[in-house]
DNA sequence: CCGTATCCTGGTGGATACTG
DNA sequence: CAGTATCCACCAGGATACGG
């Protein structure tokens, strides 16, 4: 059937979350819905990386105020460790800890649902837009 | 040991993204990242909602404005289903569709690693705040 | 190499007023 | 009630220059 029409499956009754309001959804966006934290995470589940190998890794290339501050507040709030060695020049290292581990399962999780979804929600993008054509102007 | 220091676990070799990139993570970021995408499902996630209802519901209170174009995007995304009732005054309700419900399902599980680590990671904030005071002027 | 300090722009989202 | 249309403020984030 494909996306043929908006079909509605019944809620799963343990799914729901709790109304006692403040899930914890914000905390969780506010850490990794900015446009780098996430991409940062993902470039060091693939390895430990130096601030440089980093810059020039993520895609769209972020600006060395970015990286920074990114990489600062993943420290911070103890997702990313962050290792200096006192030669010259300076090197520093930075890696996932194993609550920044952790945390890149769901992102992982993430981008695995986005990829087997992305077809079909494509299609109803289509759907829509064709729906919705005239509309406007 | 809590947070006693930086731990950092061996990466598991499962995990690491595939290098061919794009992984998806943007698309899903660009869904659920803004301010209100996700409020918005996780309301809905507790059952059908008219417009009205929707707005009241949402904690920090959402404009008109940001409601509509937060909805519509849900919609032409395939992730909320609108239902028009040809009523004086007009009634419309939102739900979630069955691609909203397994994206809510991911929603959730954010929620509750949130809420599992939120005190670990306050613990991280203090620490480090503890040693970089006096750093800043 | 690894940052910090300034300056500046674009886009997200709020406030408000108006329609069907 | 359920939107649409305008206008506007704010700040995330880019560009650039400088420093340890």
């Amino acid at each position: 059937m494909s996306a043929g029409h908006t079909e509605v499956t019944t809620p799963d009754p343990e799914l729901f979350f709790d109304p006692s309001e403040e899930c914890g959804i914000r905390e969780v966006l506010d850490r990794i819905g900015d446009k780098w934290s996430v991409q940062v995470m993902v470039e060091l589940s693939r390895g430990v990386r130096r601030f440089r190998e980093l810059q020039r890794a993520l895609p769209g290339g972020i600006s060395q105020r970015m990286l920074t501050l990114t990489v600062r507040r993943l420290e911070r709030d103890g997702l990313v460790a962050r290792t200096v060695y006192p030669t010259v020049p300076p090197q520093v290292e930075y890696e996932l800890t194993g609550l920044g581990w952790s945390l890149a399962r769901l992102v992982r999780s993430l981008a695995d649902w986005s990829r087997e979804h992305r077809a079909e929600m494509a299609d109803f993008r289509h759907q829509w837009d064709e729906a919705h054509r005239g509309a406007a102007e």
